[in-house]
DNA sequence: TTAGGGTTAG
């Protein structure tokens, strides 16, 4: 933790432990906690104090810029590139840890040639890409479409001798799943069997939502029920797939059920399974239950996002739903 | 006692 107010850190004046890698945590944490100002303080301060920022110190800062070219420069990365280059201007030698770092940000913003160029410059410089540079890379390849080079990855990696971990297997389903082949993500899953990896509860997530949005809703509810007989407790999240398949189908009965059956297991509906379930009955033209949900969201401050409001508003227009109930609508638009 | 990573709902 940052205390609020950095000057009480001033007694490290007098205390030899101000060095690099305290210097580094500090700015770590007010990275954390976005407050900028103090963090050119203290990179002003360590040059006053003639310390070098170390590789850690850049990848924090390479990580940092990454994440704010995001939010504010449309994802260009022109901020986190010039300083992983200003890095190595000074001398100092990126490890792999900073090249996934920049790789993250690239794979994020989907410039996808710019973090291949990262992974093989891994490898040029004498470097061996780790786990997290795969799943990174893989992941971005899925999610630009590339999925026959997503697939090549993962074979390269498995020759290198990389065991997949948990969230290389989630993401290989989920591409698999996005690019219509939930069968060959469901054979996968049946080939492991009783392995370690299927006994997370996100690879059911993920499965089951794939099932679910190829229609399969009968080997979607197999799965969810084979859940309980595994161990496994569905979250708040495969609760709201299996609401919003059965929905899909025009199984309001059996969403509704499922639902009030979410408090009962100890996993209340969530402001996202709220809004599954009322667009659900909206798209269905089904509007006798939509007030009594719209205000038990009030009065569990969740708010409506567009495409719900789009929905309630279509039905205002159509007369399904009184114009009354605007107010309480009105109540719901998110603050910011 | 310094850094990164990555999977699921709307």
């Amino acid at each position: 933790m940052v205390p609020q107010d950095s000057s009480k850190w001033e007694v490290l004046g007098s205390n030899p432990t101000r060095n690099v890698i305290t210097y580094t945590s500090l700015i770590y944490g007010l990275c954390l906690s976005s407050r900028w100002d103090e963090v050119s303080k203290m990179l002003k301060e360590m040059k006053d104090e003639k310390l070098s920022p170390d590789v850690q110190t850049f990848s924090v800062l390479v990580d940092v810029f990454c994440k704010e070219d995001g939010y504010c420069l449309r994802g260009e990365m022109t901020k986190a590139r010039t300083l992983f280059n200003s890095l190595m201007s000074k001398g100092l030698v990126p490890n792999v840890i900073t090249y996934n770092t920049l790789l993250n940000g690239y794979c994020k913003y989907l410039k996808i040639e710019e973090a291949m160029h990262m992974l093989h410059e891994i490898t040029r410089k004498g470097m061996k890409p780790d786990i997290a540079t795969y799943n990174t890379m893989i992941h971005g390849l899925f999610r630009v479409g590339r999925c026959g080079a997503a697939r090549k990855l993962l074979d390269e990696m498995l020759g290198q001798g990389q065991t997949p971990d948990e969230c290389n297997y989630g993401i290989i389903l989920d591409g698999l799943c996005n690019d219509q082949q939930v069968e060959e993500a469901l054979s996968l899953f049946h080939l492991l069997g009783s392995n370690k990896l299927n006994s997370n509860i996100v690879v059911y997530n993920i499965l089951i939502d794939g099932l679910c949005k190829c229609g399969n809703l009968d080997t979607a509810r197999d799965l969810f029920h084979n859940l309980t007989v595994k161990g496994l407790h569905p979250d708040v999240q495969t609760y709201s797939i299996m609401v919003s398949g059965l929905c899909g189908k025009g199984l309001l009965k059996e969403a509704k059920h499922l639902f009030h059956k979410m408090v009962e297991n100890g996993c209340p509906p969530d402001n996202v399974t709220y809004r599954v379930l009322l667009q659900g009955y909206l798209k269905n033209q089904h509007c006798d239950d939509v007030e009594m949900l719209l205000r038990e969201m009030e009065g569990r401050s969740y708010s409506l996002d567009a495409s719900t409001l789009s929905l309630l508003i279509d039905q205002i227009v159509a007369g399904s739903i009184d114009r009354s109930m605007l107010k309480l609508i009105g109540r719901l638009m998110p603050m910011n």
